[in-house]
DNA sequence: CGTGATCGTGAAACCGTTTCCATCACGCGT
DNA sequence: ACGCGTGATGGAAACGGTTTCACGATCACG
């Protein structure tokens, strides 16, 4: 820098704001000092700038698993708004070890990074920690799925109401008995799609023939399906608590000799870019990724400038996706029912 | 520091090492000042350290698409690779947007990162310019796909290779008649991948019936291989140049009422996650994806450890995975010979 | 008691920017 | 002609850690 200033004939303040406010100079300098630094390979020093900013300028976004295809869009939302804010992103792929998640947030303290999304359930650190409480004044927002601690902004979309919606769509198609893949075990998404399901069963009388845990992927959607499918009171529809679990009831179904939708209906959730090229097309529940990643960064930037006030929810619209993979019940039930015994066309 | 300092009772010197150089201290004094800092809250401030130390021990990756399935384990191959040598990662989605490439590959001059991963075959910067020359010297390395410069280090696999046994592969099923839907043009991926094809075919006295170019995405891949399917000399079998444009041949296919295996074989690339999901499962070349992703590390700390000294480029072994979506061909072709004229059953 | 080896100490320099405060020139209203 | 506001610019002090260097202390060992 004291080179540039040299060079250009001005003094080392002068290049400063040349890269930091270059509207505070004249014109002339300005071209003067770019056409300098550019003649000497000038570029500010990152590190020096954030350390004297004390901000960094990057966002850390948190996530269990980098290859789930419900994040790459929301991923492409923050992107895009991170970017509009003058932002970099880190990514922190977290999988299934908690330490890692810790060690990723002390990023914030160390100043690495000026915020944290997360897109994790699970809050960093140990609750009652020293890191624990400190997280919670830090800019933190969480994304699509809560975290316990109600201080952290949420955005996301409410997930009891698109479940209940599910539930409607299937007693609208005419289906009695359903059974529902849910997702793992104490996790927020899983709870709220759960109990928005039952709800819904019970607002149109339907009967829940079961219920069982998978952990989002395509296999264990495919297993919980088979042992629903197999036991009594087979279900005629199969809500799974996200797509890729869907696609599993579907398979489940195939090796089962049942097709997907003539003799077994099936939803899932999420939306996914998969979603509509499966076959058959899913059913599902869109979740406005793009703009939730969006929304998220917003939220965050906000905290980052205002301070930890304590900001409402920020729930976006979801929408009930109509497709192939689920349609009316087979008529076999009236058959089984002996009322109108009709041959097989 | 200086607090920590003081509440240890040792000097700033002592503390800055028990960060540094721990194993430099004796066990009693680095306790001491472990417990300390974690009583006065204190972590060492990155963005100091990084300024002092003139290194981040960041190292970036620069993506076209964070949404391909493909670089999701390469991305856990880098990221597990890079957490052993201590190293974070940032990650850029560039879309196709090359300012946007450049503005990330400024991060490097910036001294924001020690080192590029580039997943996208496209150098940041345009040639001859000097961010370009700049990037040749500096600790770069080219994954999975090639970049124009040789000087650049790489990583990957044998495309030629791969793609040639592919055409064995359906030669020893017994197919005659072979298409291919290649990627986009421009790209080192499909020229290699087409190239080894073609030699693979030449070989064994197949006929290409057709060759048509696709953007790696599944509806791209199916427009392309209906094209094929529709035209005089149906091919028996088509080889995709992903396993994305697989997926999309195979319902090509069954748009035209052709099932695969039985009609149709088709044959992917890369071994997806999803490949062994699909129904059909995909027959494919599997990439080492992981290992990919931690060798494009190791190469790239070497480099950025020992300087731009040219490497050669390090090819992983590939794997043909046969799964069921590729057979022997139909039969109907002998029926359409006319000599053994049978009944459809 | 001498001899290394190991560990710890202050002080000072350094990394590259930003920012507070002062300076300076210039144009304007009176 | 004078005082003054304004906008552009310059000087110097942080920012918070790391490294270096010469040197002092301690300790085990022969």
């Amino acid at each position: 820098m004291r080179d540039v200033a040299d060079f250009a004939g001005v003094a080392l303040t002068t290049v400063s704001r040349a890269f930091s406010a270059p509207d505070k100079l004249s014109p002339a300098t300005l071209r003067r000092i770019e056409s300098a630094s550019r003649e000497l390979g000038y570029t500010v020093n990152f590190n020096a700038r954030s350390l004297r900013r004390k901000s960094s300028g990057m966002l850390l976004v948190l996530l269990p698993d980098i290859g789930n295809p419900f994040f790459s869009l929301v991923l492409k939302g923050i992107e895009s708004a991170a970017r509009e804010g003058g932002r970099v992103l880190l990514i922190g792929d977290t999988g299934s070890d908690a330490s890692l998640a810790d060690s990723c947030a002390g990023q914030l303290d160390a100043g690495a990074v000026d915020g944290l999304i997360l897109l994790d359930g699970r809050l960093p650190f140990a609750p009652g920690s020293r890191g624990r409480s400190r997280l919670l004044l830090a800019p933190v927002v969480a994304l699509s799925e809560r975290v316990e601690a109600a201080s952290v902004p949420f955005v996301g979309i409410d997930n009891v109401r698109a479940a209940r919606d599910v539930a409607h769509l299937l007693a609208d198609l005419g289906h009695a008995r359903v059974a529902h893949v849910a997702g793992p075990a104490g996790n927020s998404l899983t709870a709220d799609r759960r109990r928005g399901f039952d709800e819904g069963v019970a607002e149109r009388g339907l009967a829940l023939t079961g219920a069982l845990a998978g952990d989002w992927s395509i296999v264990s959607g495919e297993r919980a399906a088979a042992a629903l499918l197999a036991g009594p009171g087979r279900p005629t529809a199969i809500f799974a608590a996200n797509d890729e679990m869907a696609i599993g009831a579907i398979r489940a179904a195939a090796a089962l000799g049942l097709s997907v939708p003539r003799d077994l209906a099936v939803v899932g959730f999420d939306d996914i870019d998969f979603a509509a090229l499966h076959a058959p097309a899913l059913t599902t529940v869109r979740q406005p990724r793009f703009a939730m990643g969006r929304a998220a960064v917003a939220g965050l930037v906000e905290r980052i400038e205002a301070g930890p006030r304590p900001r409402p929810p920020v729930i976006l619209p979801h929408e009930i996706v109509r497709r192939d993979s689920a349609g009316p019940p087979p008529r076999s039930r009236r058959t089984e029912d002996k009322r109108t015994p009709c041959p097989r066309p």
